[in-house]
DNA sequence: CATGAATGAGATTTCATTCAT
DNA sequence: GATGAATGAAATCTCATTCAT
């Protein structure tokens, strides 16, 4: 294996080791030597391919964030109808958030740190901007196909998001409180509602 | 002052200085000594009001969600149009998190715990549940006097938080990609558009 | 009650709290607030009666070491014979161990002292140089009445003390270890088979 | 050297370093500061290898007491004389007392230990049963040889030790009480009396 | 490349003691 | 006399980071 890939390889074996610390122990709660006895790597090392710790939290946060936008645009490629592709992005998105749970808390976890690390907010804010963007296409798709009301797309695809991540909150919050299928169906329709063409 | 009061005085000093350094410093970034330079106070004192920094968190916790809780309520206590008052819950709720930015985050970073702290789940969780009845209580009344649609309040209300959380964060990752009155003011109409009566 | 019998007694109490904080959480494992608490008055008061942890902990000495110095000259007092005032003085000894094992463990509890307060050397040397002499005086009686051999009655009164502490300790460190009324009889024969008189 | 062998040799300083402190500073007044500039190494380094202060008093203890059971065992091997070999175990008993008294005081500390910490006391009740098997092996040995009484062995290696540590106690607590050579000779002679035969 | 021993800063927490009331 | 709020020093312990091997 040539030299940069056994570099990649060990990168991502590190980084991966981390995303299972933050999930376990907490955001806060592991240290770089819970990493090293995760990833099966010596301490040191760690060192040697990440500058430091806050280095390495970005690794995490691109990865994970990066992971999350990946199996949306994938959901949702193989689809024409817009109404279809919509309903696949909803519900993909809270399925993401159902069965991953740890993983979208991890996300979560840096959400702590958009006030003290600028680097931490642009890239989440730079996510939040590709989630619109994904979003927003499936919408345009719908009005120029003439089954979506005029509406605007970014607005629209930001409601759609913050309904998402609203009900994926409160669930993670109490789960007795939803039924999880319930609400799926529920803010489907509700996006449906709003985007239905008035009858004439 | 009494002595009684002295306790209670100290220890909503110490809560204020609190949050005031999880604002500024981040939700992990501070330590006890911080919290005493902020309150005016020897680190000591704050151990003697306080069983340890958990504690101390907890009554953080339930400072900030008390207090937004509070003003919810207030907002919409003396009017009586549940169009109107729906419309004065969404508002005042965005608004607290536009005008209270800081305050906002700080509420927001506990959410980051309920994975850790089963007690900080648990406490969010109730005021979850109370912010859903203070919203559904305005809906029932609306479709009670036959203003809005038949629909299930309390799943409305969740859609209703989510929406108004959802875009708050959104909001907080990035300020420039909103026109926040626009915001407020598209918000209003999909739910108002939702619990709108079908026209015969 | 005068002014004096006042302190007396605060000072007693103060005292007994304190043995039993020893007792329950170990020499160096209570605070001053522990003691207060176990006496039902204030911190504040502790510091008015004495003028620091160190002397309390002096007056807790004095007094379990003067309790049990106390025990043991009662129970000798009213017998003659001293081949059973002798037997008296070490089942005494040996039952003050068993009976008051807190007791004797809070005595005990002062030896890690000695180093380091000359104060604490001094008065466990005086109590222990009282005990010798009690035990002195009844084989000094035993021989003038010509029932003992004639030994340096000192050294054997230092013997016969190391005997029951000796004894003792191994019983506190494993209980398991000893039938105790054994223990007991076999000691006293072995000083009653070393003070006898040899046969002609 | 090896480096394996660091970790060993790093433990032996560490824990040597805090024999010298507990002496030094006594049991309850020394801390982990002191015990790493005694050592000549860093705080840190100190809880790189022990798991706490716990731990590693834990490991002080097993040193200290292991250290003497070793010069007791050393110094009776060679011998073939009951007799004799009892003797040079009281007299070898006494001596380390004597000329290794801080290190026999840091040993008595731990016994002030028992009550609060049942790890404590089951080494020290370990190595005391060791104690008094060594020395009951002593007596059998004379007994089968005819040269002693019949006796219980472990019985009277209780008391013998029991001496050894009682006397040892009255002499950490008061030097000048004592004649040492006198309580050695007087110890040992109150031995043989008792275990000699009787004349027919 | 890789290891893990070593460092030292800093965090939480405890507590004897003081002192205004 | 009595209280308990307040202080600040000090203790234990954690951990990111460095560096010799």
């Amino acid at each position: 294996m040539p030299r940069t890939e056994v570099a990649i390889e060990r990168k991502h074996q590190i980084v991966k080791a981390t995303v299972e610390c933050v999930s376990k122990y907490g955001y806060n709660n592991f240290s770089m030597q819970d990493v090293a006895r995760t990833a099966g790597v010596s301490k040191g090392i760690i060192h040697y391919y990440f500058l430091n710790k806050d280095d390495l939290m970005m690794s995490v946060l691109e990865h994970v964030a990066g992971d999350i936008e990946r199996i949306l645009q994938t959901g949702t490629k193989d689809v024409n109808d817009p109404v279809k592709k919509l309903e696949i992005f909803v519900t993909t998105c809270l399925n993401i958030v159902r069965e991953t749970k740890e993983y979208y808390q991890v996300n979560m976890d840096f959400w702590t740190q958009i006030n003290q690390k600028e680097e931490v907010r642009l890239t989440i804010s730079k996510h939040y901007r590709n989630f619109r963007e994904t979003c927003a296409k499936i919408i345009i798709e719908g009005v120029e196909q003439n089954v979506f009301k005029k509406v605007d797309a970014t607005e629209l695809a930001s409601a759609i998001i913050a309904l998402v991540d609203g009900i994926s909150l409160q669930w993670l919050f109490d789960e007795t409180e939803f039924n999880y299928d319930n609400v799926v169906k529920h803010i489907n329709e509700m996006v449906k509602a709003y985007l239905q063409k008035p009858v004439h």
